[in-house]
RNA sequence: GGGGACGUGGCGGAACGGCAGACGCGGCGGACUCAAACUCCGCUCUGGGCAACCAGGUGUGGGUUCGACUCCCACCGUCCCCA
């Protein structure tokens, strides 16, 4: 079905294209359109959640087209350029095609850095997130995106975190929150906890001071609950880039094991886990690790000889950064504590030590060392002068063969009793039954996924809504108290504790429970609790009786395309799956999955590196805007390369998409008449070559930039292709050759066709020509569709191989059958050169490619 | 150490097993101009040739195929994630 709008029969209501002015100005059409679309409502979406008005949702296809929100630092830079338009082009895209279209843009507005520059101004950090948010907005509306503005959001607006806390209590409620002491990350420069994931090589993400382990007590979201679940459901993401499934799933890190109990030699009441992925290896546990932070740690030496030197070693590890502790190559350290547990398997006494490569974080913070079959449990029995027995050796070893270093490799049991000559795998089950059986221990399934913290001790975050009662314990805020407002404070650097603390009118409360005295819980959440939900949030923005509203979540969610940098590939996106399934799961949302499509972008270099102000390499987009106009930063930031590519600025590189827009002006300025002639049909150019070239070459551009926006997520190649056409039309019109009536109609469609497929990439200046062409709304203008009477080729190009190699082509007429396109392709003289004389003995013919033919067997 | 991605002109890149280098940048030459800017036209992978053309060419080496930038294996290099 051939799209014919009626803009065609409709006559100018503006002035023609040859009063357009002779040049180009961005400014002015830039600002001239921003508000013409405003006035119109034009990207306004609808259903969102409003009080008091029922639900209503429409029976019509949805598109809901979302980038990661912006941190408002007040400066928007090329990344969020790039990010944004990529959106902007697909929902504009999506519009045209007939979807309802949800563009929704907000704040991730709690954080560090309008705190830190609260500390050093004194300015409360809403004020200079609301200045910050002001500017990055009229930034982004110097760009013209099509997002909705009155459904736009800041997760710390009260009336948004309102509603994190009130989710909070939920995830409480479900048992999903912990409160519980901890080792935990300590930054000491900002003066916080942080997540693992904001260790960096053992540093502070953000401040890259060394991080220290301290033992406090903190609040965990329980993530680990759902790592199954997160592991599961990826088979529904099936558009998502498989690098990032990849790096989720080594991030949650499952692994088949077993939970294995030692006792305590000489008190057998208590037990220690470990979790090994090699129950084979038991028989070889010849000695026993402990973290440094486990809690044992202290009972196990109190009044023995050995207390002093462990616990001088237990304290010079909580100053040593994790990533230094766990390096395979650093030497092994470690402490004898004295003391004994029970080899399970064996009853054999093994010693005890506290060694600082083994961390509470990962399994159960004890480990049991296998030396013969571990590199760094032999490292450690070699340092410390400890036993290695051999309990799996390789078919053609002998069972007592010394060992030079951990053999990890496959082999059969010796030296492990009744298991000797089992395999690896049988004696894995074995010993998980043996020890079921005895209670002291099971097969079991371990991740790498850590429970979630996410109480930080800062102000300028969501507090976390509950009160301490001296009588009740820990007592959630009730639903109908929240929001738990942030309280004014004077300072609000953390001194080890909470800013909040300081505000003691407001931590001193009563208890909803017991009407008693009660303390305000002073942590506030991770930042990342905020954008965990606000996907959900944008189809109830101003909507006070829920954090959003069931039926239009579900008409919009999941996101149909989501866009943001791959750094977000495991955080944040991990984050929001696991809300989107505990919100599943408390019957709040119909989905299970919060994003459909993910595209992550490739980053902005300049001068050879990323960004950043400390290398001070930063681009502005505001100064390429008022230089080129902003039609033309979204014009190249995309023309760049491929968009999951990381991609270098260059200054004439924009230059060169200015050019092209100035090209597109003067092609449309230089169109012959007032008005459109009527779409042209194969037989109004039937007769023109030029023309019809012409009418083809738009049709097929059609085509191309249809599938490079729809499909392949190819923007550059998108625009590379409307370029030909506009070089090709620009090329025939100044050589004369659309002069005659089919030429004029050619010319006027190429242009048409040109503005119409721009318009997604350079709104302002496509909407700008278009009316001049006498059309109007074009953000409304169904998206063209090629004419199939135009795909067809009127003749095709053979290409032409001997022996696979490329000889000549010959223009035929399509449809040939394969002997004729052979008969023509031996007549060709070079063809018949190469061939020599010899007669082919295979003849490969590639209908409408080419015709290969091969003369000599192999 | 494990996993993954990538390697094409001077540069960004195109080519979804079938014409390597589209499109853009840069460069060279020309037209317009008193001159410049703007704009327009031509050339721009390498070697040979006045040319039409011929030969070679997609990190290196092998393989699959009638045919490989594209698929497979190994190596070299760059980047990312996990240790």
């Amino acid at each position: 079905m051939v799209a014919f709008p009626n803009w065609y029969c409709r006559p100018p209501m503006t002035p023609p294209p040859s009063e357009l002015p002779e040049r180009y100005d961005p400014a002015a059409t830039e600002a001239r359109w921003q508000s013409a679309w405003d006035a119109a409502g034009a990207f306004h979406a609808e259903p969102v959640a409003r009080d008091g008005e029922p639900a209503r949702v429409p029976d019509a296809p949805k598109a809901y087209v979302l980038e990661m929100l912006p941190y408002p630092s007040g400066e928007i830079h090329m990344g969020h350029v790039k990010n944004y338009t990529m959106g902007d082009v697909v929902a504009h895209h999506r519009r045209r095609t007939g979807h309802v279209v949800f563009h929704p843009m907000g704040y991730d507005a709690f954080g560090l850095p309008a705190e830190n520059a609260a500390i050093r101004t004194g300015e409360a950090p809403a004020e200079v997130t609301a200045r910050n948010i002001a500017s990055i907005r009229s930034q982004l509306r110097r760009l013209g995106f099509s997002i909705d503005w009155d459904t736009e959001i800041s997760t710390a607006d009260p009336g948004y975190y309102r509603w994190t806390q009130w989710i909070f209590l939920r995830f409480l409620e479900r048992g999903l929150v912990e409160r519980r002491e901890a080792a935990v990350n300590w930054c000491p420069r900002d003066q916080t906890v942080l997540a693992n994931e904001q260790v960096v090589d053992g540093l502070c993400e953000r401040c890259k001071s060394p991080v220290e382990l301290r033992q406090l007590p903190q609040w965990f979201l329980r993530i680990t609950d759902y790592a199954q679940a997160l592991l599961d459901d990826m088979d529904l993401l099936d558009d998502w880039p498989e690098r990032v499934l990849t790096m989720q799933r080594n991030w949650i890190g499952r692994s088949v094991g077993a939970r294995v109990e030692f006792r305590v030699a000489d008190d057998e009441a208590t037990v220690v886990p470990v979790f090994t992925t090699r129950p084979d290896t038991l028989h070889g546990a010849t000695f026993f690790l402990l973290a440094p932070e486990h809690p044992l740690v202290p009972r196990l030496v109190a009044g023995a000889p050995e207390h002093d030197a462990v616990m001088e070693y237990v304290g010079t590890a909580a100053r040593t950064a994790v990533a230094d502790r766990s390096s395979a190559d650093r030497p092994k350290t470690g402490v004898f504590t004295g003391r004994h547990v029970i080899n399970p398997a064996t009853g054999d006494r093994i010693p005890v030590w506290v060694a600082d490569y083994v961390l509470m974080d990962y399994g159960t913070g004890a480990v049991m060392a296998v030396p013969a079959h571990d590199e760094r449990d032999f490292a450690f029995a070699r340092a410390h002068d400890l036993p290695v027995r051999r309990v799996i050796a390789a078919d053609d070893t002998p069972p007592d063969a010394p060992l030079d270093e951990a053999w990890t490799g496959p082999g059969h049991l010796v030296n492990s009793g009744p298991l000797d000559g089992m395999s690896v795998d049988e004696a894995k089950e074995a010993i998980c039954a043996d020890l079921a059986a005895r209670g002291e221990g099971e097969a079991t399934v371990g991740y790498r996924l850590r429970d979630w913290l996410i109480s930080r001790q800062r102000y300028w975050g969501a507090p976390i809504p509950v009160v301490n009662c001296a009588g009740c314990g820990v007592v959630p805020v009730p639903d109908d108290q929240l929001p738990v407002l942030l309280p004014h404070v004077e300072d609000y650097a953390p001194q080890g504790q909470s800013p909040l603390a300081a505000a003691e009118e407001w931590v001193a409360t009563q208890c909803p429970t017991c009407g008693g005295p009660a303390r305000r819980e002073t942590d506030t959440m991770d930042t990342f609790v905020d954008s965990s939900w606000y996907f959900l949030r944008y189809t109830a923005p101003h909507f006070t009786g829920g954090p959003f509203d069931r039926e239009i979540a579900d008409y919009w969610l999941p996101v149909d395309q989501y866009i943001g940098g791959v750094e977000h590939a495991i955080l944040h996106l991990l984050y929001a799956r696991f809300f989107t399934k505990v919100l599943h799961d408390l019957g709040l949302v119909g989905t299970r999955e919060p994003f459909a499509r993910l595209f992550t972008q490739g980053m902005i270099h300049h001068q050879g590196a990323k960004m950043s102000k400390s290398r001070g390499n930063v681009v502005p987009p505001d100064a390429i805007i008022q230089r080129f106009g902003a039609d033309t930063l979204r014009l190249y930031i995309l023309f760049m390369g491929p968009a999951a590519d990381d991609a270098e600025w260059s200054d004439s590189g924009v230059e060169g998409q200015r050019r092209f827009l100035d090209r597109v002006w003067r092609l449309v300025r230089a169109l012959p008449g007032d008005r459109a002639p009527a779409r042209p049909a194969p037989s109004d150019v039937r007769d023109d070559p030029a023309a019809e070239a012409l009418v083809r070459k738009a049709e097929a551009t059609v085509d191309k930039v249809s599938q490079d926006i729809g499909e392949r997520f190819s923007f550059h190649t998108a625009i590379s292709a409307i370029q030909e056409l506009v070089n090709h039309a620009t090329r025939d019109m100044s050589e004369g050759a659309l002069s005659s009536p089919a030429g004029e109609m050619a010319a006027w469609h190429a242009a048409r066709t040109t503005v119409s497929l721009l318009f997604p990439f350079a709104p302002h200046i496509a909407s700008e020509l278009w009316e001049a062409m006498g059309g109007e709304r074009l953000w409304q203008e169904p998206w063209p569709e090629p004419d199939p009477a135009f795909l067809v080729a009127q003749s095709e190009t053979i290409v032409v191989q001997v022996n696979g190699k490329l000889r000549d082509r010959a223009d035929v007429a399509p449809g040939l059958p394969d002997d004729e396109l052979v008969a023509i392709a031996m007549s060709l003289p070079k063809v018949q050169a190469a061939l020599g004389g010899a007669e082919p003995v295979r003849r490969i013919v590639v209908p409408g490619k080419l015709v290969n033919l091969v003369v000599s067997a192999k």
